[in-house]
DNA sequence: CGGTGCGTTGAACGCATTCAATTGTGGTGG
DNA sequence: CCACCACAATTGAATGCGTTCAACGCACCG
C-alpha cells in the first residue's frame, strides 16, 4: 500500500494524549494517507485506534443507494476509530493528506482490564462521542438549513485552532453530508450569512471564512 | 386505560440487570410516574440511574422555540439516565404510567472505580447508546419519511416483547419528534404502509399494529 | 351529552432539493 | 505559455417532499 510507517518519537503525555494509562506505555506507529483514501471501512475488524497528527478525517455511513451521512469530522489531536465491538461502525477517509498515529486496540483493552485510569479514559472518550451524537441528532432532526450551517461554523470555529479565520479542510459536499443537506443548500446558506454580514470569505477557494459576527451565528443556532 | 404493557415477571441478573458488579449489591428503590410527568430535566444534576420496570419513557431535547427532538424511547428493562458528567443531557418523561427502579449514581461510580467488571459494563452500556445515536443520525440526516417510519416499526418490533403485534406506547407526535417529522407525515406514512399491505391496524386506537410484511419494511429501510 | 385528546385526511404552501448553467482555480501535457 | 480538463463552488429556475393549516371522525370521560 501507499502508506509508510515512522518510528514513534516523543509525544504528548500518555500514549495517544488523552488515552492515558497509569504506568504503561504503548507502542505506536504513524501512517500517512493521501487525500480521499480510506483508513478503515464500516464493519471491518477494528484492529487499531487512531489519532490525527495532521490533516483531517471524515467518518460516515452509507445507504445502499449511495446516500451518505457523515457522523463526525476528526481534526488534529482527535482520537477516532475507538470501538468496543470488534468491528468499525463507520468508514473513515482522509479528507486531505493526513498523518495518523495508531495503537493496537487489543493492547489498549488488555491494559484497561486492570487499569482503572485507562478504563476511565475510555469511558470518558466514548461519552464525549455520545454527547456529540446526541447534539447532532437535534440538529439533523429539528434545525433549519441556516441554523445547521451556523452551528457547523461555530463548531469548527471552536475546534479548529485558527485564531481568527476558520480554515475548513472539507468541501461543500462533505459539509452537506454532515448536516443532512445538499451542497447547494450549504452554499446558499453561506452566501446568505455573508449577505447578512455574519462572515467573510478570504482565500481564493472559499474555504477560509472569517466569522465577523459570532453572536448572530449563535442566535441562529438557537 | 390505553395500551397495556406486559408485566415483566422475572428480572435480569444483577442490580439493574446489565449493570452488574462483581461482589457488591446496590440499594435500589422504585418510583411511579404518572403519564406525562417529568422524571428529570435536561441539565439537572444526575443523581440517579434508572431502569424501566413497567411503562415507557421518552428522552428529548428542546430548542428555544419549542421544537423537540426525542433521542430515545426507553422500554421495559431499559436503563436510562446514565451520565458520566454531573448533569443530564436530556429531559426524561413518562409516556404512560410508569414504574422505574433507581440507584444512586455516586454509589455506582464509587464501586466502578475499583471494580473492573462494573466499569466494563458501564462502558458497554454507553457504547450501546452511542451505537443507537449513530444509526439514528443516518436516519435523521438521509432517510425519507417512509423509510424512517418503516425503520421505526422494525425497531419497535425488535424491542417490544409482543409476539405478533407491535403495541406502541407512544402517540403520533412522539413518533414524529423521534423521527424528525410531523405527526401528519407519520400518519400518512402509516396509512401508505397499510395500503401497501405491509401492516394492519388492530385496536380501537391505532397503536396496535400487526406487521404483515416485514420483508417489505426491511426493503424500505434500505 | 358536550368536551377533549388522538388520529386521519385534504389542500395549499414553502423550504430544501433537483436540474442546469456558469465561473474560477489548479494541474497536466502539448 | 496556453489549451485543456477535472474539480469545487455559486447561482438560477423548476420541482417535490414534507409541512402547515384546516376539517372531520372517533373513543373516552366528566
Amino acid at each position: 500500500m501507499f502508506a509508510h510507517v515512522k518510528a514513534s518519537p516523543t509525544y504528548p503525555p500518555g500514549i495517544l494524549g488523552g488515552l492515558t494509562a497509569s504506568h504503561v506505555t504503548f507502542s505506536t506507529s504513524e501512517f500517512n494517507y493521501r487525500k480521499g483514501t480510506e483508513i478503515y471501512g464500516e464493519k471491518e475488524p477494528a484492529e487499531y485506534v487512531y489519532q490525527v497528527v495532521s490533516g483531517a478525517v471524515r467518518s460516515y455511513k452509507l445507504l445502499s443507494d449511495g446516500r451518505r451521512q457523515i457522523g463526525a469530522f476528526h481534526l488534529v489531536g482527535d482520537i477516532f476509530g475507538l470501538e468496543n465491538d470488534d468491528a468499525h461502525r463507520f468508514t473513515a477517509e482522509a479528507i486531505m493528506d493526513t498523518t495518523v498515529r495508531l495503537v493496537r486496540r487489543l493492547s489498549l483493552e488488555r491494559v484497561a482490564h486492570s487499569d482503572p485510569v485507562l478504563a476511565r479514559n475510555l469511558l470518558v472518550m466514548t461519552t464525549s462521542n455520545l454527547q456529540h451524537a446526541e447534539d447532532h441528532m437535534l440538529l439533523l432532526g429539528r434545525k433549519t438549513a441556516l441554523e445547521r450551517v451556523a452551528a457547523f461554523l461555530l463548531e469548527m470555529d471552536r475546534r479548529l485552532t485558527g485564531v481568527d479565520v476558520v480554515a475548513l479542510p472539507m468541501c461543500r459536499r462533505d459539509i452537506a453530508d454532515y448536516l443532512g443537506l445538499t451542497l447547494e443548500t450549504v452554499s446558499r446558506a453561506l452566501s446568505k450569512l455573508h449577505a447578512y454580514g455574519a462572515l467573510n470569505f478570504l482565500g481564493s477557494n472559499q474555504r477560509e471564512i472569517m466569522l465577523v459576527d459570532r453572536d448572530q451565528l449563535a442566535r441562529l443556532d438557537t
